[in-house]
RNA sequence: GCCGAGAUGGCGGAAUCGGUAGACGCAGCGGAUUCAAAAUCCGCCGCCGAAAGGUGUGAGGGUUCGAGUCCCUCUCUCGGCACCA
């Protein structure tokens, strides 16, 4: 690595003017450059440092699947420019990086091209953090790390055994897809139309024991939490909200009628938000799995049938409810707990066993679902709410029917009469005296299962001992190391065929033991890396007093996906409160104060029909590089040709990049060919951060220009020479008094700081790179427009010109750090764009005389008005009436009513 | 199916608090420059209309002096659904 280069953008001194500014953009160079000056100063090195303000900025880690994605070159370009703009308004910033490094893609390339995971995984580590360096990230590379490493996840299996400990992590049976063909658990990304990825079996359910995190007992606070976070985005606390699914209904329950019944109190458990519907009960129905379910089918071959049908296929929520709805009856009867009618006891294929007890009061008159099951199987539909104005009809489901807010009781007897609440409360209490039911808040979420049947995990710390049980591994046999050698078929764990690895003595009786051979879920690792960063070299602790500062008040901005609004974030959110009440660390709140969900990077697909025995009707996607679109003469699109064969192809939609629609495109490509400032000008200038991205060859040529056009416009200036390249170099302001400008300079030096304060706002209020970018090309363009002129040719002119282009330079800055470093050392030779402050803007250069007013009549458009910058309400309203639109429009009638906004325009209504 | 989001010119997008719809860029068209091309520069660019003007933000309705923005109904697209990360 060069270690000379201090002036990145300096020529070589053979040429024969060794200190003029160079002509042409070179990105390749001027990148290198900036980055070796980077480097050598360490200029991204974060240390703790209690006398500035911290500004932790965090992007989702990648998981190393090889190369860099558009994704990622999006994620980590919108955290550099918060990162490098908060540096500038004075903050001491930390930017990590590390590895999500456990996974299943490392087990699918192990088995498609036989290497092992480890050397897959930091091969590919290596590759993508050369790419990252290139992008020219200010990350300090100190702080890396990947989860795949004992240093890392032996930390995670420490917290397992304190959690364990504390019951906080226990072990019940949970619900898997077998493949069995392949004599392996399947993930459910690798269950496709409920058969197996590789076997291509039918899927089955299959019941295993597992380790469960308590989440659930975390649900109030994590509900309550959301309210504490004004920095998220609101959808996304919402989806959280509703994931956590907190409702406040009864749990209540049916005795069993006595020829039923295995003991004399035996009961069938349910719960409901509608227990103002209980009177209009009609069968009660359960989960497969259920043990009622199970003890019907004993001597019922065609319920147990049933059963075994409702096993077969995935487990995913998204499968089970597109399913049709079946059922079948268990010949069962219970009683009903108010009315002692016996209701029979269904099987049904929609109720979830992991959902309250699963099992359901079905209430065919108030329920969608449950109505379109009891006209399908001809059960009795009884309505017990009416509304006014509204009439109740079998044939078909009306919106109203299950409207909690419309109607009160009918058919209810005591109840009748009762609205919703009244009703419920009503009934609650009966229920309670008879001490068959009670008021319960009930929560969606699920307890979180972490065992994973699959090798390249962290391993989970446990020993079962025959005569001791479940026994944590002690803290001085930490880590549990995942060996590294092994073999992977794609059936089963390779872990569960080495007794090198399983076989082991029982801490506590010192007896022949077996070493659990699952692994945890992956989430795990990522729930808690954000806080390691602040401490990643500690090998005696999994966190220290390190993280109070970086983390205080939380993680000042996080950026990802928007994939993650649910899942990684509240694992996240969790596991601080976890780590929290184990005293690992203080209450640190939230864990991340400000969260920007990036959108999508999508592009256009290309495909054609395949023919010949293999690929008839199958579409073969065409890279949209190979592709040449063609328009007519309004740049319409009317087709696409292949390069290769000018044949036409299909254009398809507009999707995400993927492998499976080959409509990627290689970021490396694109910093090869471009460098990385265009590269990332164009991620921030083609859409909002939270926006999808569409890709755009034509769109990233235009960012490329538009840096070739601005290191111009430096250079011509430079060469001009007013500023002699010295410290010297006038100042509006200082040597050059701000009323000597005329009023061309007047106008654009508003502009000028004008466009300093959008753009500081952009940054750091809105997050909304695209619209910074385009104020400072609009300020460009008048720019130009004045230089072309001779307007900027007096002192003053020169002044002003030296002035914004300083300043247009650091404003891009965060954005395009390279060419910004580059063009700053040529406006202020010596200068460090780097260690520059943000330009703010000059209150005194704002200021305006005279301000254009918009002429509406009747709200449309009919002229405009120049007044004076403080001119009073009459005398815009009089300035309005007597302009000519006005009174064109106006027709000579009189105005009714004259509304003004200030500063913006005057409406008259005729 | 459930939860969440989105829809604005040929395209990506702008309009930040209900106040000039289409900033900025791309594509296209016309011109300058060039032996020519590339590059660059200048101009035009929602739709209808000769113009005046009318009309226009997925569809339909509403509130308002004024709606892309607020309310109601609908359509389509995208994200998540607990073992993809």
């Amino acid at each position: 690595m060069p270690c000379c280069i201090v002036q990145p953008n300096r020529s070589p001194p053979t040429e024969s003017k060794p200190m003029s500014m160079q002509e042409k953009y070179t990105p390749a160079e001027i990148e290198r450059a900036a980055q070796a000056h980077w480097d050598l100063t360490a200029a991204a090195r974060a240390v703790e440092d209690a006398s500035r303000p911290k500004y932790y900025c965090l992007s989702m880690f990648p998981y190393p699947s090889g190369k860099l994605h558009m994704g990622h070159v999006r994620n980590y370009t919108i955290g550099d420019v918060l990162s490098r703009f908060h540096k500038m308004q004075g903050y001491n910033v930390l930017q990590p990086m590390g590895w999500d490094a456990f996974g299943m893609p490392a087990e699918n390339a192990a088995l498609a091209n036989n290497v092992a995971p480890a050397g897959w995984t930091y091969s590919n580590i290596e590759y993508m953090k050369q790419q990252l360096k290139s992008l020219g990230f200010a990350i300090d590379w100190q702080r890396e790390l990947a989860t795949c490493t004992p240093e890392y996840y032996r930390w995670e299996q420490w917290l397992f055994t304190r959690l364990y400990e504390k019951g906080l992590l226990y072990k019940k049976l949970g619900t898997v897809n077998w493949d069995p063909v392949d004599h392996t658990v399947l993930a459910n990304e690798q269950v496709i139309d409920g058969r197996g990825w590789r076997s291509g079996a039918l899927v089955e359910k299959r019941e295993i024991p597992m380790y469960y995190m308590k989440i659930t007992a975390y649900a109030e606070e994590l509900l309550a939490e959301l309210d504490n976070l004004p920095g998220w985005p609101e959808q996304v606390r919402l989806m959280q909200k509703n994931w956590i699914g907190k409702s406040t209904g009864v749990r209540f329950a049916f005795p069993l009628a006595a020829e039923f019944a295995q003991s004399a109190d035996e009961k069938l458990w349910v719960f409901t938000t509608r227990a103002d519907t209980i009177m209009g009960v009609t069968f009660v129905a359960v989960a497969a799995e259920h043990p009622l379910a199970t003890r019907a089918a004993e001597n019922n071959p065609e319920l147990a049938a049933f059963i075994a049908e409702c096993k077969q296929g995935g487990v995913a929520e998204a499968d089970l409810a597109t399913m049709e709805k079946k059922g079948m009856p268990t010949g069962i009867f219970v009683s009903h707990p108010l009315t002692g009618e016996q209701v029979e006891v269904w099987v049904g294929n929609y109720v979830l066993m992991s959902y309250g007890d699963g099992a359901v009061m079905a209430v065919p008159a108030h329920d969608e679902r449950d109505f379109a099951f009891a006209k399908k199987y001809d059960l009795p539909i009884k309505q017990v709410i009416a509304a006014d104005g509204e009439s109740f009809s079998l044939d078909g489901w009306q919106e109203w029917y299950g409207d909690k807010q419309k109607g009160a009781c009918i058919n209810s007897g005591k109840y009748d009469g009762l609205a919703y609440e009244a009703a419920v409360d009503a009934i609650a209490a009966d229920l309670a005296a008879k001490g068959l039911g009670e008021k319960k808040v009930q929560f969606r979420l699920r307890d979180w299962g972490i065992s994973r049947q699959r090798y390249w995990g962290c391993p989970i710390p446990i020993i079962h001992c025959p005569t001791c049980g479940d026994v944590p591994v002690p803290d001085e046999q930490l880590p549990v190391v995942l060996p590294e050698d092994v073999e992977i078929t794609g059936a089963g764990s390779p872990l569960a065929r080495m007794p090198e690895f399983y076989e082991c003595q029982c801490p506590k009786c010192g007896g022949d033991a077996k070493r659990e051979t699952d692994t945890m879920d992956t989430f795990f690792e990522s729930s808690w890396y954000f806080l390691r960063y602040a401490c990643p070299d500690n090998a005696t602790a999994m966190v220290d007093e390190r993280v109070a500062y970086w983390c205080k008040g939380g993680i000042d901005q996080y950026i990802g996906g928007i994939e993650h609004a649910i899942l990684h974030l509240l694992y996240s959110r969790f596991f601080t409160k976890l780590m929290r009440d184990v005293g690992l660390i203080g209450d640190l709140g939230e864990p991340f104060a400000n969260l920007l969900t990036q959108g999508m990077v999508v592009a256009p697909t290309f495909y054609r029909e395949g023919d010949g025995e293999q690929n008839r009707g199958k579409k073969l996607w065409l890279n949209p590089a190979d592709v040449d679109v063609v328009t007519d003469e309004r740049g319409r699109p009317t087709g696409a040709t292949l390069k290769a064969d000018g044949q036409p192809v299909i254009i398809g939609g507009t999707e995400k990049m993927s492998k499976s629609k080959n409509n990627g495109v290689d970021p490396q490509s694109l910093i090869e060919q471009y460098g990385a400032d265009t590269a990332r000008l164009f991620m921030m200038f083609a859409a909002p951060p939270d926006q999808s991205l569409e890709w755009s060859d034509a769109g990233v040529e235009g960012a490329f220009r538009f840096l070739r056009r601005l290191w111009k416009l430096v250079h011509d200036h430079v060469q001009t020479g007013t500023t002699l390249n010295s410290e010297a170099a006038p100042r509006v302001n200082a040597e050059i008094e701000a009323k000597s400008l005329s009023t061309v300079q007047t106008d654009l030096r508003r502009k000028l700081h004008q466009t300093m304060q959008k753009v500081a706002d952009d940054y750091g209020r809105r997050k909304q790179f695209n619209t910074a970018i385009a104020a400072v090309m609009e300020l460009l363009n008048a720019y130009d427009k004045a230089n072309n002129g001779t307007d900027l040719s007096d002192a003053a002119g020169r002044a002003l010109a030296q002035e914004l282009l300083e300043a247009v330079t650091l404003l891009l800055f965060p954005i395009v750090p390279h060419i910004g470093q580059a063009l700053y050392s040529e406006l202020k030779p010596g200068a460090d764009a780097g260690l520059a402050s943000f330009p703010k803007a000059d209150p005194a250069a704002l200021k305006q005389d005279e301000i254009e007013l918009m002429v509406q009549v009747n709200g449309k458009l009919r002229g405009s008005i120049r007044v004076a910058a403080e001119a009073d309400k009459a005398s815009i309203e009089a300035a309005a009436l007597a302009s000519e639109g006005a009174v064109k429009f106006m027709e000579g009638k009189p105005a009714k009513k004259v509304v003004v906004v200030p500063g913006r325009l005057v409406n008259i209504v005729v």
